[in-house]
DNA sequence: GCAAGGTC
């Protein structure tokens, strides 16, 4: 029997697919990494019995990036980005082992049908399947088609069915025209943020952003910040005379009535008709009306509005609230929750989630009545294809939720509601009045039947005092009629949530992108976030756009995305050659980023003004080895030292605090070392500036501190101090931390295992000798006479750390506070070893016997 | 160390 092989853009569409197309009688299985799902079942196929393997890739398997060398950023310069420094496609997340995966389901299958999303990211990923998987399957037998593109616009049974009878073949134009925009986005934008990061960063110390970025959606999204800044700054108050009349409705209450002419703004107009109503001391009815109108139930929910909710009721962030969202998603709590679609598909089963809800605490009665007396049909909103609105899938409480993911879950499911109550029905009345000349308005709402905000009572409207009952030529007493004067406010920040529409109306990201870049923009120290979630933009992000206009609009214009996503179209309708496409963008860009180059002085005059040069920046911390003047340590990010009179800068360890190391010197070139640590808990080592940055040995690599220096006698260095292999990463050695005392660490100088040890010990010195069973280096240790652990109150003992009975008592193995993913290890590392962070005493489940120190130090250096 | 786009 011939096997065809399914795969889908994420494991939950693989799993709702399989479902329909086998009716339910697929058997799944987990794949080798973890993250996907296989579902099998037989079927028929092109007229003939088959064995069906439904599986799924987790987005994009891809990236591209630039060949490792040119990522050295102070050996390219970043014009060659635009056109020389050659691309490669990567993995894009080799934790998933994608390739591998879909080549041992692909092995040996017949054909191959794509059910990837049917938008242009999902066409591209289509030939990134095909790349894995066509050198492994069965070869197609003369012509017969092996390779099929499903079509499909929801996932319902028809749809999908559909889709299957239909079968077509993926789009080449539509995936190139993605390849052209991948490539555009990293040429461009690597190009620009290498560049500027660069330049600023060489004069300025106090910029506190470690990366001055530059991209296609990050830019334009900080400009709609700041040109909501410059319009409060430019705001010129005007003042404003507005009439105001109160008319007598019974004995004890007066009505307010607003002028027809809201406002003019000039007071001595304003007068007149002032005085010509102060002469009639009565208001003349001159119409009345009541109009029964309705509030629209809101749309079903998509991303974009829940992250505005989110953002505007519920005080999140768009970031959180779609983290926080994808939790529910994968706790079965809401359906998927990146959807643009507001519309639900004709047959969803609308009544299904809402029965779920029907014993709720907070909403049962709402739901109860609504399933009784017939739910009304949802409003007829956008179908852009990809999912259904985001909808409750199980009832939840407030107990077992808790917190941000409770209160979202409750304003979906408050939504969710909504879209199939009914809508706000009130009444409103109007009377036109005339005093004098003027006319004057007063209106009133009475609400009819709540509808949905029953449900969402935020929405509801007010109730308001109800208008006096009265006809035309009625006549009231005027109360009293007065003028007020009145200023012009200025706008106040963006709010995220209006943020979010507006880089959605000029298409700057999509739905599951929007967020990123807003958390970009805030990282990058651009823009804060203040009360009210406005977003208001820092010095840096001011002068930045200020700079963009100076020199060239269109880098900070949202047009940027928009006028290339039109050359793309092009690719992807095939009216255009991608090459030339994509030669002519990039060479348009190349163009304005040598003209940027050349007019950069524009963007620094503004920069001068907000920030201070290096050589005015930070605090004298330790004495450079060429002119032995103080250097200035730059705490604001990036931290570095710089010597003003050398006139230059040295980086070091980022996150962390740098101390002067007691005035020691490198025997290398003078420096004065300093001590980078990690915190109390955490890691410190001794590190020379000017070796951190300019490796001294061959066997040396950038950003290596005294712990890993092969300087055969400094007493600081890993030749001096190192004890043996580290128990847990491949190339780490254990050194001997000097400064740690009285709580003495042996820290990995790679990875962050810490192992306590020897606590009241007065010294710890890693002697000459190794341990003849391991050959690590022994340890000499001085113990406090009162508080010696050691056997007959003895205070000196030499031993083994990982070996000598009495040591091994007192050695305790951690991991440092700061826990880089990187090193927690993970699939397909060996079994027991990592992630243990309780106490264990070093060596004892011997997860790998430590070499001796010589072949460590050779291993490290491999 | 960089972009934006998928998704876990």
């Amino acid at each position: 029997m011939k096997t065809v092989l399914m795969v889908a853009e994420k494991p939950s569409l693989a799993q709702s697919i399989a479902k329909i197309l086998s009716r339910g009688t697929m058997a799944s299985h987990k794949g080798l990494n973890g993250a996907c799902s296989v579902h099998e079942y037989t079927g028929t196929f092109a007229g003939q019995p088959v064995h069906f393997k439904m599986t799924s890739v987790c987005g994009h398997v891809m990236t591209l990036d630039f060949l490792g060398k040119y990522n050295k950023w102070d050996k390219v310069d970043p014009a060659e980005l635009f056109s020389q420094a050659p691309t490669e496609k990567k993995e894009a997340n080799p934790k998933l082992n994608m390739v591998k995966f879909l080549q041992v389901e692909g092995r040996g299958c017949d054909y191959i049908v794509l059910w990837l999303d049917c938008d242009k990211e999902g066409e591209n990923i289509c030939f990134e399947v095909l790349d894995a998987v066509l050198p492994v399957m069965n070869k197609a037998h003369g012509s017969e088609k092996t390779v099929f593109r499903a079509r499909f616009s929801s996932i319902t049974d028809t749809d999908i069915c559909n889709a299957m009878a239909r079968l077509g073949e993926p789009d080449h134009n539509e995936a190139l025209s993605v390849d052209a925009r991948q490539e555009l986005d990293l040429r461009i934008g690597c190009a620009f943020t290498r560049f500027q990061t660069k330049y600023f960063q060489g004069k300025y110390g106090d910029l506190d952003s470690s990366l001055i970025s530059f991209g296609p959606c990050q830019t334009p999204t900080l400009g709609f910040c700041v040109e909501r800044h410059d319009k409060i700054q430019s705001f010129k108050p005007e003042t404003y005379w507005v009439l105001q009349a109160k008319v007598n409705a019974d004995k004890d209450r007066a009505l307010l009535l607003d002028w027809d002419r809201v406002r003019v703004f000039d007071r001595e107009i304003a007068q007149m008709f002032l005085n010509l109503t102060k002469l009639e001391n009565t208001a003349q009815v001159k119409a009345t009306s009541k109009k029964e109108k309705a509030k629209q139930r809101p749309l079903a929910l998509n991303t974009v509005e829940m992250l505005r909710v989110a953002s505007s009721s519920l005080g999140m962030g768009p970031q959180h609230a779609m983290q926080t969202a994808e939790r529910l998603y994968t706790q079965g709590y809401i359906s998927y929750p990146r959807t643009e679609t507001t519309h639900y598909p004709e047959n969803f089963d609308l009544k299904g989630p809402l029965r779920q809800q029907a014993n709720h605490p907070y909403w049962a009665n709402t739901v109860k009545q609504l399933l009784a007396e017939g739910i009304n049909r949802p409003r007829k909103g956008h179908d852009a294809g990809d999912h259904p609105p985001i909808t409750p899938m199980k009832a939840a409480t407030e107990a077992e939720l808790g917190g941000d993911a409770w209160r979202l879950y409750e304003y979906i499911t408050r939504h969710f509601i909504a879209t199939v109550s009914y809508d706000c029905k009130y009444l409103q009345s109007t009377i036109t009045f005339q005093i004098g000349p003027e006319h004057f308005t007063c209106s009133g709402k009475t609400v009819l039947s709540p509808g949905f905000t029953e449900i969402m009572p935020w929405q509801s409207v007010p109730p308001e005092e109800s208008l006096p009952t009265c006809q035309r030529g009625d006549a009231f007493a005027v109360n009293e009629v007065k003028m007020l004067e009145k200023q012009t406010s200025p706008p106040d920040y963006l709010t995220e949530a209006e943020l979010i529409t507006l880089m959605e109306k000029h298409g700057i990201g999509t739905d599951a992108s929007i967020p990123v870049h807003i958390n970009n923009i805030c990282q990058r120290n651009y823009v804060t976030v203040e009360s009210g979630r406005r977003l208001k933009p820092t010095n840096l992000g001011i002068v930045l756009v200020h700079g963009y206009y100076k020199i060239d609009a269109e880098l900070v214009l949202p047009t940027i995305r928009s006028a290339v996503e039109k050359q793309l179209n092009l690719i992807a309708h095939g009216r255009a050659d991608y090459r030339q496409v994509l030669g002519h963008t990039l060479d348009v860009f190349k163009r304005k980023f040598h003209y940027f180059v050349d007019s950069i002085a524009g963007m620094d005059e503004l920069m001068e003004v907000s920030f201070s040069p290096l050589a005015a920046t930070g605090k004298p911390l330790s004495r450079c080895g060429k002119c032995h003047r103080f250097m200035k340590y730059i705490q604001a990010k990036p931290s570095r030292l710089h010597c003003s009179h050398c006139d230059e800068t040295y980086t070091l360890p980022q996150n962390g605090t740098i101390k002067l190391y007691k005035e020691l010197r490198c025997p290398l070139d003078d420096f004065e070392l300093v001590l980078w640590s990690s915190g109390s808990r955490g890691k410190s080592y001794p590190l020379c500036p000017y070796c951190y940055n300019h490796p001294p040995f061959r066997d040396m690599k950038k950003g290596m501190g005294c712990n890993e220096c092969t300087h055969p006698t400094c007493q600081h260095s890993l030749s001096m101090l190192g004890v043996g292999q580290c128990v847990e990463c491949e190339n780490g050695v254990l050194v001997l931390d000097p400064t740690s005392g009285p709580k003495w660490k042996v820290a990995c100088n790679r990875c962050n295992v810490v192992a306590h040890c020897f606590e009241n010990a007065h010294r710890v010195r890693v002697a000459a000798d190794t341990c003849r069973t391991c050959e690590a280096a022994l340890l000499d240790v001085d113990f406090n006479k009162a508080k010696s652990p050691l056997p007959g109150g003895e205070t000196q003992h030499t031993g083994c750390v990982f070996c000598d009975p009495v040591f091994q008592e007192l050695v305790e193995l951690k991991h440092a506070a700061a826990c880089h993913p990187m090193h927690r290890g993970g699939p397909g590392r060996r079994q027991g070893r990592g992630r243990a962070r309780g106490r264990r005493p070093l060596g004892k489940p011997g997860p790998r016997r430590p070499k001796d120190k010589m072949s460590a130090l050779a291993a490290y250096f491999v």
